[in-house]
DNA sequence: TACATTTTTGAATTTGAATTCAATTTCACA
DNA sequence: TGTGAAATTGAATTCAAATTCAAAAATGTA
């Protein structure tokens, strides 16, 4: 099972260019100086702010530039247009999903949770902190094929080589590749609705709930775990969500 | 656990007439003839063919009215804007989500099985048929919050429905109400990935396979059966998923 | 300090699609 | 078959936002 890495690698860089390139096809002028390098770094973070503000599509090329305050016209000289700018925004912010997790490979179940939980609670993370910025995610992966198809690359990589050692333990072991890949492709959506819902709509009941970020994460962790291996996790993994570990004990 | 019915119908209709709102609140003409209606009816179909050829972020109003055969300004003697249509096409469509799934509550985990399976079936059949749709629904959840809120919703609803009756059931059953709705929420999403990725953009590995609609309901049941209930389903509900049927019997 | 390069300005222009509208056709019913 | 109400047309208009541009300011370098 699993793919190479560099296999994987390869497929990922070639993702992430195809992605880039459309951020980058339109001729964008590079910056020929120290002070054209801030200006456009002004414009990119003055992006991020607008995107948690306003939102990707009621946002304007006005609105940026006045929250930059940078003259609306300035604009063409660093970006060829509004989409190329949110685009390299968020291939900036999507590097932060792709870094190993851990360097150690997990070789048994336990040791596969802790690097689960290092994989969701970056994502928790995420969500929390930059809502706005996750949204866009959302919303451009459908309107970009390319990107679409680059952030879920970006996600499976983290998932399968999160699982790469781990093929002969527990119960899935005996699945065939296909069958694997189906599992992990619809366990890969598991706690998307719950993240969005608690972080960015705010509105279930839910969302009045107090729940730490590490108990988020333990959370969706334990509930991968469950639905992979059919078991448990360790006990002594619910180190945040206390009302889990209660609810363990009961068994 | 779990919201009594009525109270959960009753917040049921007010988020649709919420949503429906939006899609009403600027004046309306209301049609007044026969022919009117036909016409109206004919816009809203040419709507659901556009969005399935073009999309929705593509989509103009002289497009569906080009692929409507009619006059680019009769659009708005029947709506006032794309939105507007949009919304109205997307809430007939989520009716087909709204129904009851089985007139007997499932009163054992077995019996649970099958109530899944006709709720998972219904889904894979909508991705299979109407991916546009899909698509858009995805689409206008982010972008109209009324609309978003309602969708989640009908889904929950269906989800808590199915469950009703099985809380002492499993090893779920001892869990709190939030706990509950907590775990419920983040298995809300179980599949999507893999729905989207095999019906709407095709781009995966996943996609190349040949999955069957009913098999593939097989699969997000199962998986969701494993993840709440830390067991395997009957072997015998393993109908069309034999890959998955003979896996199984392997433990 | 001079001068070429780069950055900056914001008003003027362009663009593409939404929206209006006056004129015409169709329809239903007496 | 005549009449008023409703539906239909598509060219003209409006609109909001993107885009351009000529001129001004800032910058770095010799």
């Amino acid at each position: 099972m699993y793919k190479k890495e560099t296999e994987l690698k390869n497929e990922l860089e070639i993702a992430w260019k195809k992605a880039a390139d459309v951020a980058l096809s339109k001729s964008v002028n590079p910056t020929k100086s120290h002070k054209g390098a801030l200006a456009r770094t002004n414009i990119k973070k003055s992006c991020r702010r607008t995107l948690e503000k306003v939102g990707y599509h009621k946002m304007k090329i006005a609105d940026v530039m006045q929250e930059a305050g940078m003259a609306t016209g300035l604009f063409y000289h660093y970006f060829p247009d509004l989409r190329s700018l949110v685009l390299e925004v968020l291939l900036d912010f999507l590097s932060r999903f792709k870094g190993k997790i851990l360097n150690k490979p997990a070789l048994t179940k336990e040791e596969w949770y802790d690097v689960g939980y290092t994989y969701y609670f970056r994502i928790v993370k995420s969500y929390a902190l930059y809502p706005g910025m996750m949204q866009c995610m959302k919303e451009m992966m459908w309107e970009e094929t390319n990107f679409g198809a680059l952030v879920r690359l970006v996600f499976i990589k983290s998932q399968e080589e999160s699982l790469k050692k781990l093929p002969q333990e527990g119960i899935r072991g005996n699945m065939s590749n296909d069958q694997l890949r189906i599992i992990l492709r619809a366990l890969g959506s598991v706690g998307e609705e719950l993240l969005i819902d608690y972080y960015i709509t705010k509105e279930s009941k839910i969302s009045k709930l107090s729940i730490s970020e590490r108990a988020m994460a333990e959370y969706l962790t334990s509930l991968f775990y469950q639905a992979f291996f059919l078991e448990q996790p360790p006990l002594n993994k619910m180190k945040y969500a206390k009302d889990l570990k209660e609810w363990m004990k009961t068994q």
